[in-house]
DNA sequence: CGGTCTCTTGACGGAGTTCAAAGCTAGTGG
DNA sequence: CCACTAGCTTTGAACTCCGTCAAGAGACCG
């Protein structure tokens, strides 16, 4: 695994990007956190499960989706390194989860537990406001997402991701962006073709 | 205009419900509200300024939308009681809206200024965590919305809007609740007749 | 009432799906 | 290190759902 210390500092630079934690206030939350490697292709979470854990992601890809009854995966969010990934839902209520967490790439992750989740705000306060700010980005990032699946064609919405997440999309499958847009891979194909000689002409 | 003391009464269970503030705590938060009746079609915001204010609803419905380039309306979100509603990246960042927001009916709405979001949690650290939990709701609610639009048809995206919000489809016209599911007039009613005939049959 | 907006219904076209097959790539084991 | 296989990508053809355009019927408001 990455050097644990890596792994914290990276975590203490993406809170301090959003707030003004104290060192001091920051190294009582460390101890809350488990490191832990994720091998290509294992999973974090799996549908009927109680999603128990926040991940932090410092290094590698990891996924979160459902399969639905005809055995096709849809793709809710792709995260690479200084991404937080889980199962909201269930992580919260301690309901059993309909989504699946693995990991695209060798990958290492900060886990927190449910039972840590109730203690971090009253040892560290400042982490309620990460978490509101976290929130809010992904709010915003969210409802973009939304806008697109209802007034853009597929295309349009690949052009969009493109733009927005470029490293993604270099990085994972054209089967799993597809997946990600809500088209086949036979769609994204073709608009990739088209787009290509459109380029050219 | 609806009594002030039951618009803030509203907002005070809403944030009773999620979180332990006091009397004392919520009494010193009312200053920075100010109370606004909204007619019928009229503007809260309107694309190109900047969005100046969070709105709690009390009374009434509100919704945002975009316009595309075609004149095309797509609605992202309805607020009817006890829904806050704004375009939070342009309140956040003072940069000019793409959105509208009006009202759909007759509305009462508290409004909180840019300003005084500075100011709230300062006065008000439990305001820290109520926004923090209406913003955990917010994500699992629009997740479950992204999933829908990358998996299901449009007739399941309608059948799953009837089951969660049937308050708001009977409220709102079928032009909205197809612009909501980001489909045509045409193509909700055909989809509505095809139910009914499966109902009969 | 009269006019505007909403909802419906029909015909046609296009974007994307499904099914099938073939080529390509990358990971695995001998 | 090579060969083999499994999964990924591409391409084709037929089909389906939904969008577009158009027209008519019903509902609401001034």
């Amino acid at each position: 695994m990455q050097d644990v210390r890596r792994m914290f500092d990276l975590l203490q630079q993406h809170v301090l990007k959003r707030t003004a934690m104290t060192a001091e206030e920051f190294s009582l939350v460390t101890a809350l956190f488990v490191p832990k490697r994720v091998r290509k292709n294992a999973y974090l979470l799996q549908e009927g499960e109680v999603c128990k854990y926040l991940a932090f992601v410092t290094r590698g890809c990891l996924r979160s989706y459902t399969i639905d009854k005809s055995g096709g995966e849809h793709i809710i969010q792709f995260a690479p390194e200084e991404w937080w990934i889980t199962d909201l839902y269930s992580f919260l209520t301690a309901n059993s989860t309909e989504y699946f967490i693995d990991a695209l790439e060798e990958s290492d992750v900060l886990l927190l537990e449910a039972a840590s989740w109730e203690k971090i705000f009253a040892v560290a306060p400042t982490f309620e406001r990460y978490f509101r700010i976290l929130l809010q980005s992904n709010y915003i990032a969210t409802h973009r997402r939304v806008l697109g699946s209802i007034s853009l064609s597929a295309e349009q919405r690949y052009i969009q991701l493109l733009e927005e997440y470029p490293s993604i999309v270099q990085r994972v499958t054209q089967r799993h962006i597809a997946s990600y847009l809500g088209i086949t891979p036979e769609a994204l194909s073709r608009i990739r073709l088209r787009m290509t000689k459109e380029v050219k002409s």
